[in-house]
DNA sequence: CTAGCTATACTTAGCAT
DNA sequence: GATGCTAAGTATAGCTA
């Protein structure tokens, strides 16, 4: 039944964020969806690869991805496994942006040193090459890798743990120097993540990963 | 001045590739403006967070996050700090399914022609000195972090460390199941990787690394 | 490639269910 | 929260400059 309504149909909207609570989570409903969409089309119109990610404001995960979510981040991301480490701690550090500078510590200057030693050493471009390179392999099924590429591999997992260790140490150090805990108990306030998510959208599309790792362990690299 | 076309303004089209070259690139640029645009629109309306990556055609990557792309994909990937190798693995599994060697050479092309594409337009330098800007966190003094910063850091290293393990035991698995060394000298070839992206959109977005490190370890998980 | 133009296809705000 | 509606607001396909 339709009501006399002055004005039925869209209006214009300013572009700040909706105040109404309900108009809000109708509308991120609606848009995701609109977005999602246009992803997909986007996809199949031009057959490119797209991956969407959007965290709600209740912390939900969606995500959409052509093919896979994974698989784009992970070409995005083809970069050293220590950054992974890096970036697991970019939100808490991130929250210390005003932090004196004049604080630096010894331990992250070891940091810095190693960066500088690869600024005045790295190859980028063969690195380019080598990652694509690399990328091509691990790609490939396992049972068909050579000795030689079964190798790399094995060296890209050397590579990982040394770099765990050496970062961890550092941060070890510099955790140890501030003394905050003597023997923490490692009851994970920050236990790592989980992602949990309700994707949408009928499309070849993003998949859902849920992760949560007990812990129990002591810092002991 | 204007022609006496019969139709002129917005045409319905088929949602299937688009064939004509030159047509896909203009409804490429203008559709992913077009996403971007209602991305942005959704972080601000809604205030959310959301990631996004596009691989064009030519290999060229787009993205665009709010905050972000980082950020975000670090959330989404907080499962497993070790990405990289897990999902090394998944795509190794992945790609074993169909084992479709053609398949594998696209995407090798693909990447020849993203490393193209790269070497031309790519600046190396600058890259790396993105990089080193976008170091700013982890040079910060990590002594103004608070003990509850310092223990989820700590939590998120104990993480890596702990998955590092996982799947070097299932990738160690693998390699032994195939045969292939018997005590393999760990010469090094893996470097680590890089990441190479052409950002676009006013709006702060991803960035690039590059990483390199020297080894000399045994395989000893 | 980037930038209009125009008419039309598509999306969606506010309501009601 | 998820539909369905309707009219108004936007995005854009095909061209041209």
């Amino acid at each position: 039944m339709v009501k006399n309504n002055p004005v039925q149909g869209r209006r214009k909207i300013e572009m700040k964020k909706i105040a109404k609570k309900n108009n809000l989570q109708v509308t991120f409903s609606k848009r995701r969806a609109g977005l999602f969409k246009k992803a997909s089309e986007l996809c199949t119109l031009c057959g490119v690869d797209v991956a969407i990610i959007v965290f709600s404001p209740a912390g939900k995960v969606f995500s959409f991805g052509h093919p896979h979510v994974e698989s784009i981040v992970d070409r995005f991301l083809t970069r050293s496994p220590s950054v992974r480490i890096f970036d697991a701690c970019y939100n808490i550090v991130e929250t210390h942006r005003d932090a004196n500078i004049r604080e630096l510590n010894a331990h992250l200057a070891q940091l810095d040193e190693m960066l500088e030693v690869e600024k005045r050493n790295g190859e980028a471009l063969d690195e380019v090459r080598e990652a694509g390179r690399r990328q091509w392999w691990w790609q490939a099924p396992i049972g068909e890798l050579g000795s030689n590429e079964l190798q790399q591999l094995r060296n890209a997992l050397l590579e990982l743990k040394m770099n765990v260790g050496k970062q961890a140490e550092l941060l070890q150090a510099a955790v140890e120097s501030s003394n905050c805990w003597p023997f923490l108990a490692p009851n994970g306030v920050g236990t790592s993540g989980f992602g949990c998510e309700g994707n949408e959208i009928n499309v070849p599309s993003g998949t859902t990963q849920m992760y949560k790792f007990d812990q129990d362990l002591y810092l002991d690299f």
